[in-house]
DNA sequence: GAGCAATGTCATATC
DNA sequence: TCGATATGACATTGC
C-alpha cells in the first residue's frame, strides 16, 4: 500500500502540475464526496480530526464511487481541517502570504483501486487547498525532517516534503489502517528516523530513479517487515502489472517492481484519461476559470512544438502508444525547468527566497516529491502569492510584439531583464507555445526578453504593453517637436500654431490694432487727394475726416494728373499704412501732415486762372484759411518750386510742367518766350516733381513690398502650421495602423503551423511582408543576412 | 531742441 | 545719347 500512495502520488503530482500550469482550475472540493475520503487522506492519512476515516475502506469506497461529488458536507470538512491544520501551525515560522494552490489528480486503471469503473468521474481529484493544509502532517518524518530548513515549507519544497512524506504517514497509515493500530510510537519515530536519515544521508535526485526508488521502498519495508505491507504490495503490483511480466532494469537486470514498470505507462494513462474525463466531467465552458480550448488538444500541440520538453511530457494520443517507456525524470526536468523559469520571474532577487542548496536537502525527502525535481531547490518566492492553477502563462505570442517591434520599431523595445538572460530561447519558445496556447492575453502583453517569457506566474512586473504605446506615441510626439525646432520653431511658436490652428483664425497678429479707428494722419494723409475709390476703399472701415467725393472730385479735375496720380498714391499710401500699422501698432500715434498731396503751386501760379485754387486746399487748410490770409497761407503751404515759379513769373503751372509729356511741355515752352532763367526753373521744376513722384512711388513700391512680404511670411507660417497639424494626424494614423499591424501581426503568427502542426517560434520566423502584397514565414536567420546585405549593397552604391 | 517719420531733393543707375 | 524712371542718400518739414 505504500508504494500505491506513492506512486498514486506521483501521478497526481504530475497532473496537478500539468494541469496548474495549462491554466485549469478545478475546484475539487466541490467534486468530491463526503463520503468519499478525499485524496488528502490517502496521501497524507487519515488526521486526528478525521479519524474515522479509515485506509483500508479506501478501496471499497473508491470502488463505490457512485457518490455524487458535489456534497455540501465536503466543503465542511476541508474548512474543518484547514482551520485545524491552522491552529497546528500556529506555533511554526508561517509566510503567510506565499500560497501555492495545486491539485492532485490522478484516476487509477480500471483494474486497480479501482475509480474509472463507475460512471462518476473516475479521477480523484485532491484540493490541496493550499500548502498550509498539506504541510500540516506534523506527523510526516520528513516535514520534521525538513524543519531543520528554513521554513521554506510553504513552497513547493514544503509540498513535495509533505507529499513526500507519503509514504511513511502511509505507512503508520497503512498500518492504522490494515488494523495495526498497536503501532506504537516508537515505531512510529523508528520510521521518522529511518526516513530522515534518508534525508540526511543525501536522498537527492538520484532518488526519483525508479531503481532506486524501488530499493528504497523495498528497503523500508523490510526495515519494517510488514508482512501485511508485503501481503498488499503484492496484490497491488497484481493489479497494477496488468501485463504480468515484470520488466528488467536494463542496467542492474534487477526486476522492476511491476508497479514501477505499470506506473510509468499508467502514469500517462491515466494523464490522458483524466484528461479526457476531466472535459467530460467538467464542462471547461461551465467553469469560469477554465480556457475554453481542448486541452488534450493543447497539451498534445505544444507537445509536438517542443522538441524538448515532447519527449518527457508524453501527454495527449501519442502518449502512451508511442512512448510506453516514460522517462519521468525527464519530465520532472522538464517541469523543474518550467518551475525554474517561474522561480525566476516570481523570485528576483531575495536571498531569503532562494534555499535551494540548503534546503533541499533536508526538506526533499522522498524520491517521489515534487522537490527532487527542482521546486523545492529552487523555491518560490515568499512574498509572491504563487497559485499554479491560476497561473497566467504568456503565450508564445509575447514574442511576437518584440519581434515585430524589431522590425518596425527597433527603439522600443525595453530592456532585457537580468533574470532572464538565463533561459534559452528555444526553452521559454516551448514553454510558451506549450502551456501558453490558451492564454490569450498573452497577444497584447509586450514581448518578453530574449524571447524567453515563461512567465507561469502572473508576476506584476511584467511591462505594461500600453507603457509602450504611450512611450512611442510620447516619442512621435517629441519627435514631433523635434521636428518643429529643427524648422525653426520654438516651442512657444508650436503651442501658438496650435492655437492658430484650433481658431483657424488666420492673421492672428497685432490684431490688436483697429481700422476703424484712424489717426488724423491718416486724414491728413488722404485730405488732398483722396478720391472716390479711396472714399470707398475706407468707408467700410470707418473713414472719419475724410474728404467728400465732391471735394474730391474737384480737386481732381483741378489737379490734372498729378492730382490724379497722388490721389491714386494717396489710396495706396493709405492702405500701405493701415496695413503696416497692423503690423505695427505704434504707427497710430504717427501724424503727419504730409505736403506733397496739396495742389502743386498751380494756385501761385502767374496763370491768371489759377487763383482759385485756394479752395481746393485740404480741409485743414479750409478750417485754417479762415484764420489767415489767402496770400500768406498759398506762400506758407506752397512748394519751394511753386514759390520759385511764382517768383520768376512762369506763365503756367508746376502742374503743367511737371506732368505735361514732353512733346506737349516743348510745345509750351514753345508757346511762351522765357529767358533762360525762367526755362531753368521750369526744367528744374519739371525734373524735381517727377523725381518726387518717383520717389513717392519708389517708397510706395517699397511699403507694398514690405507688406507683401509680411503677408507672405503669414501665410508661410499659416501653411506651416496646417502641415505640421496634418502631420501630426497622420503620425497619430500611422501609429494606429502600426498597433493594428502589430496585432494583426500576432494573430496571424500565433495561428500558423508548420506541416506537423506545430506553431512557429517566434523567435525564429517571423513574417515578412513581399512587394506583391503577400506574407511569407522566413527564417530569422534569412532575414537578419538580407539585412545585413542591404547595408552592404548601400555601401557599394555609394562608392559607385 | 532732439528725435522721428514723412517728404523732398539730389545723384546716380537703369531702361 | 537723351529722357524717363528707380533708388539710395540726404535734407527738409512737421509733429
Amino acid at each position: 500500500m505504500l508504494y500505491l500512495k506513492k506512486y498514486f502520488t506521483e501521478g497526481l503530482i504530475q497532473f496537478t502540475i500539468l494541469l496548474s500550469l495549462i491554466g485549469v482550475r478545478v475546484d475539487v472540493d466541490t467534486y468530491l464526496s463526503n463520503q468519499l475520503p478525499p485524496l488528502r487522506e490517502i496521501i497524507l492519512g487519515p488526521s486526528s480530526a478525521y479519524t474515522q476515516t479509515q485506509f483500508h475502506n479506501l478501496r471499497n469506497t473508491l470502488d463505490g464511487y457512485g457518490i455524487h461529488p458535489k456534497s455540501v458536507d465536503l466543503d465542511h470538512f476541508f474548512t474543518t481541517r484547514r482551520l485545524l491544520n491552522q491552529v497546528r501551525q500556529l506555533d511554526r515560522l508561517s509566510v503567510p502570504s506565499t500560497e501555492l494552490n495545486t491539485w492532485l489528480v490522478h484516476r487509477e486503471t480500471e483494474t486497480v483501486v479501482s475509480t474509472s469503473s463507475q460512471s462518476s468521474p473516475s479521477i480523484t481529484l485532491d484540493n490541496g487547498a493550499s500548502l498550509e493544509d498539506i504541510n500540516n502532517i506534523d506527523s510526516t518524518p520528513a516535514m520534521r525532517g525538513g524543519a531543520a530548513a528554513p521554513e521554506s515549507s510553504y513552497n513547493l519544497n514544503a509540498a513535495d516534503s509533505s507529499l513526500g512524506a507519503v509514504a511513511p504517514e502511509g505507512n503508520q497509515e497503512q498500518s492504522s489502517a490494515d488494523g495495526n493500530d498497536d503501532l506504537t510510537k516508537e515505531d512510529i519515530d523508528l520510521i521518522d528516523i529511518l526516513w530522515r536519515q534518508d534525508i540526511d544521508l543525501g536522498a537527492g535526485r538520484e532518488v526519483f530513479n525508479y531503481s532506486n526508488r524501488q530499493k528504497e521502498s523495498e528497503e523500508k519495508p523490510s526495515l519494517l517487515e510488514s508482512k501485511d505491507r508485503n501481503e498488499e504490495r503484492e496484490s497491488w503490483r497484481n493489479g497494477i502489472n496488468l501485463q504480468g511480466t515484470p520488466p528488467v532494469d536494463g542496467e542492474t537486470g534487477e526486476s522492476i517492481p511491476e508497479q514501477l514498470a505499470g506506473l510509468s505507462s499508467q502514469t500517462s494513462l491515466s494523464l490522458q484519461e483524466c484528461l479526457r474525463l476531466l472535459e467530460a466531467t467538467f464542462p471547461f465552458g461551465e467553469e469560469a476559470e477554465f480556457p475554453a480550448p481542448d486541452v488534450t488538444e493543447e497539451i498534445s500541440v505544444s507537445n509536438e512544438e517542443a522538441p524538448s520538453t515532447s519527449q518527457s511530457l508524453p501527454l495527449g494520443s501519442q502518449l502512451p502508444g508511442d512512448e510506453p517507456q516514460l522517462d519521468l525524470e525527464q519530465q520532472w526536468q522538464d517541469i523543474m525547468a518550467i518551475m525554474e523559469l517561474q522561480a525566476l520571474e516570481v523570485n528576483t532577487t531575495d536571498p531569503q527566497t532562494d534555499f535551494s542548496s540548503a534546503s533541499a536537502p533536508n526538506g526533499t525527502t522522498d524520491a517521489n516529491t515534487v522537490a527532487n525535481f527542482g521546486l523545492a531547490t529552487r523555491s518560490t518566492p515568499i512574498n509572491e502569492d504563487v497559485s499554479l492553477h491560476q497561473a497566467s502563462i504568456p503565450s508564445c505570442s509575447q514574442d511576437f510584439p518584440q519581434i515585430f517591434n524589431s522590425q518596425l520599431d527597433s527603439t522600443s523595445i525595453p530592456p532585457p531583464r537580468a533574470s532572464m538572460p538565463r533561459l534559452s530561447s528555444s526553452n521559454s519558445s516551448n514553454i510558451n507555445s506549450t502551456f501558453g496556447a490558451t492564454n490569450l492575453t498573452g497577444i497584447f502583453l509586450p514581448p518578453p526578453i530574449n524571447g524567453s517569457s515563461s512567465n507561469i506566474t502572473s508576476t506584476p512586473t511584467l511591462p505594461d504593453p500600453f507603457a509602450t504605446l504611450l512611450e512611442e506615441s510620447m516619442l512621435d510626439e517629441i519627435s514631433l517637436l523635434d521636428l518643429a525646432m529643427e524648422e525653426g520653431f520654438s516651442q512657444a511658436q508650436a503651442s501658438q500654431l496650435e492655437d492658430e490652428l484650433d481658431s483657424d483664425s488666420g492673421l492672428s497678429l497685432d490684431s490688436s490694432h483697429s481700422p476703424a479707428s484712424p489717426s488724423s494722419s491718416e486724414t491728413s494723409c488722404s485730405s488732398a487727394a483722396s478720391s472716390s475709390s479711396t472714399s470707398a476703399t475706407f468707408s467700410e472701415e470707418g473713414a472719419v475726416g475724410y474728404s467728400t467725393d465732391s471735394e474730391v472730385a474737384t480737386a481732381e479735375t483741378e489737379e490734372g494728373a498729378v492730382g490724379g496720380y497722388q490721389s491714386e498714391y494717396s489710396k495706396l499710401c493709405r492702405m500701405s499704412y493701415q496695413d503696416l500699422s497692423q503690423f505695427h501698432p505704434q504707427l497710430d500715434s504717427i501724424s503727419h501732415n504730409h505736403t506733397y498731396n496739396l495742389p502743386l503751386s498751380s494756385a501761385f501760379s502767374e496763370d491768371p486762372e489759377l487763383p482759385l485754387t485756394a479752395g481746393k486746399k485740404t480741409i485743414r487748410d479750409k478750417h485754417s484759411s479762415k484764420l489767415q490770409p489767402p496770400q500768406d497761407l498759398l506762400d506758407k503751404h506752397s512748394s519751394r518750386d511753386e514759390r520759385r515759379a511764382r517768383t520768376m513769373k512762369i506763365p503756367f503751372s508746376n502742374e503743367k510742367i511737371i506732368n505735361l509729356p514732353v512733346d506737349e511741355f516743348n510745345e509750351l515752352l514753345a508757346k511762351h518766350h522765357l529767358n533762360e532763367a525762367q526755362l531753368a526753373l521750369i526744367r528744374d521744376i519739371r525734373r524735381r516733381g517727377k523725381n518726387k513722384m518717383a520717389a513717392q512711388n519708389c517708397r510706395k513700391r517699397k511699403l507694398d513690398a514690405i507688406i507683401t512680404l509680411e503677408q507672405g511670411v503669414q501665410d508661410l507660417r499659416r501653411d506651416k502650421a496646417r502641415l505640421l497639424k496634418e502631420k501630426m494626424e497622420f503620425l497619430r494614423s500611422i501609429r494606429q495602423m502600426k498597433h493594428k499591424m502589430q496585432s494583426l501581426y500576432q494573430e496571424v503568427f500565433s495561428q500558423l503551423r508548420d506541416e506537423e502542426g506545430r506553431p512557429y517560434p517566434p523567435s525564429q520566423y517571423s513574417l515578412q511582408y513581399s512587394a506583391d502584397g503577400s506574407v511569407l514565414i522566413m527564417p530569422r536567420s534569412v532575414t537578419a543576412a538580407e539585412q545585413n546585405r542591404k547595408p552592404e549593397k548601400k555601401q557599394k552604391d555609394k562608392k559607385k
